[in-house]
DNA sequence: CTAAACCTTCATGTGTACTTCAAGGCAAGA
DNA sequence: TCTTGCCTTGAAGTACACATGAAGGTTTAG
């Protein structure tokens, strides 16, 4: 398939394909003969792996060598290992940022007919509380 | 306490933490009489909080509106719902799509060792029932 | 009284991750 | 043949989130 129709079916936009070819988070793209791009499934999941890990917040250089750690059969291998475990004790990390932020917000979404019945100063309270027992935020 | 101080104990910069006022994503601070910021307990969680947001891959455009709701004792109160709730649908996504990708990193470290001695072949094939299982990621 | 170590505002610079533009090639339909 | 619609590369532009620098003010130590 050509450029158009992969960035339709991934939702990625042309140019941000062409740039993860040029930047390594995808293996390199067979061309036709008049030197189109011909996409495959196989590119597809890599593309839609990319998005999948730039939606988690991973920035392209640590993609990048990621995947080339994926993709070696080099053997620095207890490095390799280390590096991994780093990016994933960040991703964690983050995740959990995340879950305490969602956490923050259900909790607002769960008061939030309470809060339009009750005074500021309730709220306050109440939010006080549930702050108390989430350790500390805002 | 003065800024200096205040970004030792929250890791955040002074230019952070004077770009952060000037967004609107923490309260206005207080300043001593010589002009200087006075920043207290309050501001620190405040600052503590918008670090776990920003962490959490939150923008600072989002994070303004969500906060603006949480202070704001107006009343297009379902409108407000409804943008919390929308938040809270892009965050639950992005928390999902870490998680995946944290399932993905897990596996390659499970499977570490098993990479160092197996040949690429047979790795290969136990990612790829992996993946099957994980639903087409990469 | 002068230097160090804070602080202020305002302006400009920087890195990331693309997007957009320019200039041109190929293939099909009117 | 000419317009439409796809594609190519390379260069330049853009948005976000700060970082850095300039020019100057205040307090503290020597």
């Amino acid at each position: 398939m050509n450029i158009k129709e992969a960035s339709q079916k991934t939702g990625v936009s042309s140019a941000a394909i062409r740039y993860y070819e040029k930047e390594s988070l995808i293996p390199a793209i067979d061309r036709t003969e008049v030197g189109n791009r011909d996409i495959d499934e196989r590119i597809l999941r890599r593309i839609r792996f990319v998005t999948q890990m730039r939606n988690a917040g991973m920035s392209i250089e640590s993609l990048r060598r990621y995947i080339e750690l994926f993709d070696a059969q080099e053997d620095n291998t207890n490095e390799q290992k280390a590096i991994l475990q780093e990016q994933l004790a960040v991703m964690e990390e983050k995740r959990d940022d995340l879950q305490a932020a969602i956490d923050h917000l259900n909790f607002k979404l769960a008061h939030f007919y309470d809060h339009m019945a009750s005074t500021e100063a309730e709220l306050r309270a109440l939010e006080r509380e549930h702050q108390d027992k989430l350790n500390d935020k805002m």
